[in-house]
RNA sequence: GCUCCCAUCGUCUAGUGGUCAGGACAUUUGGUUUUCAACUAAAAAACAGGGGUUCAAUUCUCCUUGGGAGUACCA
């Protein structure tokens, strides 16, 4: 069977960076295995979906390299089916309506009784839990009201679907047998009776669980006594999640669900929604999810926590797709560094981690500058223009000077953002730091230094030899050691105190600029 | 509370019933360089704790601790 993934996100902002990973996965996973990957707009809350975060899910999609396949579907455009699918659950008794307090009356998912009828179910033997003997046990349809005991020895409220409790026996405090679930199972069933039953010391059943098989973190199962009868259509109508969730992935006939593990516990019960549809168990894979810096899940509220942002960081998409997939993912030996195309045929699920991982920019950013070093100078110095163009200084500037600007300094250039520092070639504002300017710039000899470079500079062939013997001259006629004058030149130059080499910057700057930027540090920074 | 998931250097990870526990980023120290970056040589750095199985456990198992998730007429 062709594989049959899907990314479902829904559209109430900006992605996520964990739900970008979780769409690399299964983006990579179709791609590997010459599968379909299919988008499905989970846009069912209406409150808070706008079409603006539909917008900006497919451009992000785009822009991080993520082609899909088929017409992406919508999920509110599928209500009508949802509530087929409830209809049809209603009939064949695997729902039933109830109306909690005076609400309208809601669709409940109804955990079986009866475990023929659905498979992964299975039995993990006889249990016996202690109950809180001043409150009654109550059993009906919707399921099974207790009090557990609390470490204080307090009532704890407890309530459970029915389903969990095959072959209940009540049993109070002289280990006498109170009660029988199989001599009343019928009519409560059915919802004719409700049970009361008073001073119950501990419950005896036979523990059920679902269980699924998940492909990275193999056979996972929960006990029926610790799940409840839930929700599938809201009392106004409304489809639940679990259920359009579940009627959607069928509806695209999807092979492998590949999410986050956030969702395992949602997992249990859309398997469970799945056989009593009558479909066809999808294979699920849950991936452990991504945190922030501080080793907690990101929320809207951490900075950075979007795509977007790693964006307007200046971070390149193949950087950020390569990084992204490193995080709980590794191949068969220490490559690090790989492209779209690597990383699709090598993907494979069994290799992902099963703990989650911690968010490192500097890791990205490392990887983002062996991406940078490889971009071809025509392109990256065509990106810097547009760049450069946003700011004051960086309009209208001549584009074979600014080719070789790009030149110098692309090796260096760890994210395009840094671009922002280079105002220095192209404007003789510069930004000086007063405390640097006045420790390299306010001493002895460099006034006249200064001085004898104008001099020497304004007759000079402007060439890097040329340069730097000037230089190295003056330095000497001064009697201060080579390479001492460098460092003040670089800041009456640039304003800073990093950057490519020297000589290099004086050759690109010109002769006009440099002479100029000279004069001015005689006059008022030296 | 209950249920579920997870646990190797600071971080991402590799790996195995017997390994000097490997790599990358970050860190530190040299080299190179006119500064920075790059490059280069090196250093420091981990199997959460406690039982059990075993000749042997980081690896299998149990417990504890810690982290996370669910426990919604949110998705």
């Amino acid at each position: 069977m062709d594989v049959r993934v899907r990314f479902a996100p829904s559209p109430t902002g900006q992605i996520h960076i964990g739900n970008i990973r979780t769409a690399i996965f299964n983006w990579l996973y179709a791609r590997h295995n010459n599968g379909k990957f299919l988008i499905r707009v989970e846009d069912t809350d209406r409150e808070r979906s706008t079409q603006e975060a539909i917008d900006i899910l497919f451009s992000e999609l785009k822009w991080i390299g993520l082609n899909y396949d088929e017409t992406p579907i919508y999920q509110s455009k599928q209500i009508e089916h949802h509530r087929e699918q409830a209809e049809k659950l209603l009939d064949n008794k695997h729902a039933y309506k109830f109306a909690k307090g005076e609400g309208d009356e809601a669709v409940l998912f109804n955990i079986p009784w009866d475990d023929n009828t659905l498979k992964n179910i299975s039995t993990s033997g006889q249990i016996e839990i202690s109950i809180h003997p001043d409150i009654p046990v109550k059993i009906c349809k919707q399921g099974l009201f207790y009090a557990s005991i609390s470490n204080k020895g307090k009532p704890i409220p407890t309530e459970a679907c029915l389903a969990g409790f095959k072959d209940l026996s009540i049993i109070d405090s002289n280990n006498q047998c109170l009660f029988q679930i199989n001599d009343e199972i019928q009519p409560i069933l059915n919802g004719e009776k409700t049970c009361e039953i008073k001073n119950g010391q501990r419950l005896r059943f036979l523990r059920r669980e679902v269980y699924f098989d998940d492909l990275i973190k193999g056979r996972l199962s929960k006990p029926l006594d610790s799940m409840k009868d839930f929700v599938i259509v809201r009392g106004n109508g409304s489809p639940v999640f679990h259920l359009a969730n579940v009627c959607d992935d069928i509806l695209q006939n999807i092979t492998h669900i590949i999410r986050g593990d956030d969702h395992i516990e949602n997992t249990y019960r859309h398997t469970l929604i799945f056989q009593a549809i009558d479909a066809e168990l999808p294979s699920f894979t849950h991936i452990p999810m991504i945190t922030n810096e501080c080793g907690k899940p990101y929320s809207k509220r951490d900075g950075d926590a979007f795509l977007s942002d790693l964006r307007d960081m200046g971070y390149l998409p193949e950087a950020i797709l390569n990084y992204l997939t490193l995080l709980g993912w590794s191949p068969d030996d220490d490559t690090e560094k790989m492209g779209q195309k690597e990383l699709i045929s090598r993907f494979t699920l069994d290799r992902v981690q099963n703990s989650p991982a911690k968010m490192d920019q500097k890791k990205l950013l490392n990887l983002n500058g062996q991406y940078m070093e490889e971009i071809p100078p025509e392109e990256f110095s065509q990106h810097v223009t547009e760049i450069i163009s946003d700011q004051s200084w960086g309009n209208s500037v001549d584009p074979d000077y600014l080719d070789d600007v790009a030149k110098l300094m692309q090796s260096r250039t760890k994210t395009y953002n840094q671009v922002q520092d280079w105002s220095y070639f192209f404007t003789d504002n510069l930004n000086f730091d007063e405390k640097i300017t006045n420790r390299h710039l306010q001493k002895p000899g460099i006034k006249e230094a200064f001085s004898l470079l104008v001099t020497s500079f304004s007759d000079l062939t402007f060439e890097l030899n040329h340069i730097e013997s000037c230089i190295l001259d003056v330095t000497e006629s001064i009697g201060v050691k080579p390479g001492k004058l460098n460092l003040p030149l670089r800041i009456a130059l640039t304003g800073t105190n990093v950057g490519a080499g020297i000589y290099e910057i004086i050759l690109i700057l010109g002769k006009d600029k440099v002479i100029r930027r000279l004069d001015y540090a005689i006059n008022n920074l030296t």
